[in-house]
DNA sequence: AAATTACGTCAGCCATGTTGACTTATTTCG
DNA sequence: CGAAATAAGTCAACATGGCTGACGTAATTT
């Protein structure tokens, strides 16, 4: 039960040793992967119910918040859900004061996003907290070894993400600074 | 970025470039996080949906298929979802013969999940699925740079959970095998 | 015998995702 | 210039997967 899972066929230009290595372990990284991210999200819960918002909220405020000025499609592309699904918790951050909403120069169909100071608070006490737990996983880790964890979650992504995860957060193609 | 702004209402002046030299390095992996998993989850998506299952059976399914006579108190426990929810996906796994309950020899009260032949085949095929990206983002990592990773994951999950992580996947209570 | 435990289930609610259809304003292009 | 494309918003209906609360049954523990 539980052995080694296969590679799978289509991994190319790699070789057998390497792929296998990279097999082994990577049952383990699914589980912890998921036991991760559980409990990584929960941190900002309870802060973001005392104003009656639940994890959407929190992603779609972190990345205005870090890309001031941000396009409504171009968020739409980050978080990968439907502009439907959006406009719902949209409209309740710029109702509750935590996002506006202005015309752009150039092209003035363009509803750009800022975060107000009060979304500007929240967006840094939410990743204060996640922050926290984060630091705190790496305390002990050599530069190296940070490197390598972003360097992993990084390639983790879609190949085809990657460029725009890039210039989002502002390290190169290779998932280093 | 601020310049954008123009007349600054109640837009929050110092956003992004401030956070970034705030934070250092977490910050990065936060938003790492978040694409990674979006992604890493979307793998199993098709597959699932074929009989009619989504995320929640996949959980389920496989942590069933990783620990046979698992019971329901433990498997609460490790999804931390509630009983109800856990009993309607756990029910149409059961009907549609992915998994089957046996009474506890020594405790009759309880109902051990085990998979079928057709649980195990499915669980294995999106543990493939996964598996193929982990390893994907894994070969060029060197041996170390794979113990970082699983290292950085286990920390990351509360402290009080790690040792149960650490039997259910079967390394120690460091990170390490 | 009573209390606790393991499990299941009914009922209803909420958050967050989906499709599909349609509108409005604006920009781009032939 | 006029047509087509684009950016954004909205209505309606529905699916998934969480939640709480209340109860029931069988088996075990005290």
């Amino acid at each position: 039960m539980a052995d080694v899972i296969s590679a799978g066929d289509d991994v190319a230009a790699a070789s057998a040793p390497a792929l296998e290595a990279a097999s082994g372990a990577a049952y383990d990284i699914i589980e912890l992967l998921f036991f991760a991210y559980r409990d990584f999200v929960r941190d900002a819960d309870e802060a973001l119910a005392v104003y009656g918002f639940g994890r959407a909220h929190h992603r779609v405020l972190h990345f205005v918040d870090r890309n001031p000025g941000l396009r409504v499609t171009e968020l739409l592309d980050i978080l990968k859900i439907t502009k439907q699904s959006l406009g719902r918790v949209l409209r309740e951050l710029v109702d509750k004061g935590f996002i506006v909403q202005r015309e752009g120069e150039a092209d003035r169909r363009q509803r750009l996003l800022y975060v107000t100071d009060r979304g500007d608070r929240l967006a840094r006490e939410l990743a204060r907290l996640q922050g926290r737990r984060v630091a705190r996983a790496l305390v002990d880790a050599e530069p190296a070894e940070r490197d390598a964890v972003k360097r992993f979650l990084f390639e983790i992504i879609d190949p085809e993400e990657r460029g725009k995860v890039s210039r989002l957060s502002g390290f190169g193609a290779d998932g280093r600074r």
